[in-house]
DNA sequence: GGTAGGATTACG
DNA sequence: GTAATCCTACCT
C-alpha cells in the first residue's frame, strides 16, 4: 500500500493498481505543468480523492459515456472535466483498462508564485480541485492526455527527503469522506495533509 | 430539442 | 445562503 517510487517521473505500471491505492500513494507526489515556452509550475499534492466504478458518486457508475470514456482507458491519462459549467477538475486515470477508476487532485502546495497576476497568498492559490486548474491553466483540452514527461502535465515521485520526513511522522496522513457529493458520501476515500493550509476545511 | 442538476467558489 | 454559469446526461 504504501509502496513509492522516488523515481521521477512516475511510470505508467505505478498507476496501474487500485485506486484506493494511488489515491494515498499520491500525496507528496508533484503535479508538473509545463508551458509551451518552456516555463514550469509545480505543486505538491496535499488533498485527493478516489472514485471507481461501483461507486454511485463515480462518473464511470453509470456505464461508459463520451466524456467518461477516458476513466475506462489505461491507468496513466488526465480525465478533466468541466464542473458546475465554470470550473475544471484533474484526475488521474487509475487501474486496469475496462475498469473505470481515477484521482480527483483537490489541492496543491505551489512551490513558486505563478507569473500569471493570480491574487492572494502562494499556498490558497490551488486550494480546491477548480482553482487548482484554473492556476495551472488545465481545461479540456488536457482531456485523455497522458501524463509523461514530453507532455504538458505529468507527475513526479515523493522527494527522498519528503519520504523520510513522512516516514517520520511530519506530515500526518488522514483519511475521511469525499466532499460535494449527493451519492456515497458515506465513503472514506479522501485523503488529505494535516494542518496543510491548502486542504478543504470540512 | 428541452432541461435538471452538478466531484465549485466567492461573497454577503 | 446564494449567484455565477454551462456542459452532460437523460428525457421527449
Amino acid at each position: 500500500m504504501t509502496e513509492v517510487k522516488p523515481i521521477a517521473p512516475i511510470e505508467q505500471s505505478w498507476f496501474n493498481r487500485s485506486v484506493l491505492a494511488v489515491a494515498p500513494d499520491l500525496i507528496g507526489c508533484t503535479i508538473v505543468r509545463q508551458f509551451p515556452d518552456g516555463q514550469q509550475l509545480r505543486g505538491l499534492i496535499v488533498e485527493t480523492e478516489a472514485y471507481q466504478q461501483d461507486d454511485p458518486g463515480c462518473h464511470g457508475y453509470r456505464g461508459k459515456t463520451p466524456r467518461t470514456e477516458v476513466m475506462f482507458g489505461e491507468a496513466g491519462y488526465a480525465y478533466v472535466y468541466l464542473i458546475y459549467g465554470m470550473y475544471h477538475c484533474l484526475n488521474v486515470v487509475t487501474d486496469r483498462a475496462g475498469f473505470a477508476s481515477a484521482v480527483l487532485i483537490r489541492a496543491l502546495q505551489l512551490e513558486s508564485m505563478p507569473t500569471q497576476p493570480f491574487s492572494g497568498k502562494l499556498d490558497r492559490l490551488a486550494a480546491g480541485p477548480g482553482k487548482l486548474c484554473q492556476v495551472m491553466q488545465i481545461d479540456r483540452s488536457h482531456n485523455a492526455q497522458p501524463l509523461t514527461l514530453d507532455q504538458a502535465i505529468w507527475v513526479e515521485g515523493r522527494s527522498f527527503s519528503w519520504q523520510q520526513q513522512f516516514e517520520a511522522g511530519q506530515h500526518p496522513l488522514m483519511q475521511t469522506t469525499r466532499i460535494g457529493l449527493s451519492q456515497a458520501q458515506d465513503l472514506p476515500w479522501r485523503w488529505y495533509l494535516k494542518g496543510n493550509p491548502a486542504v478543504s476545511k470540512t
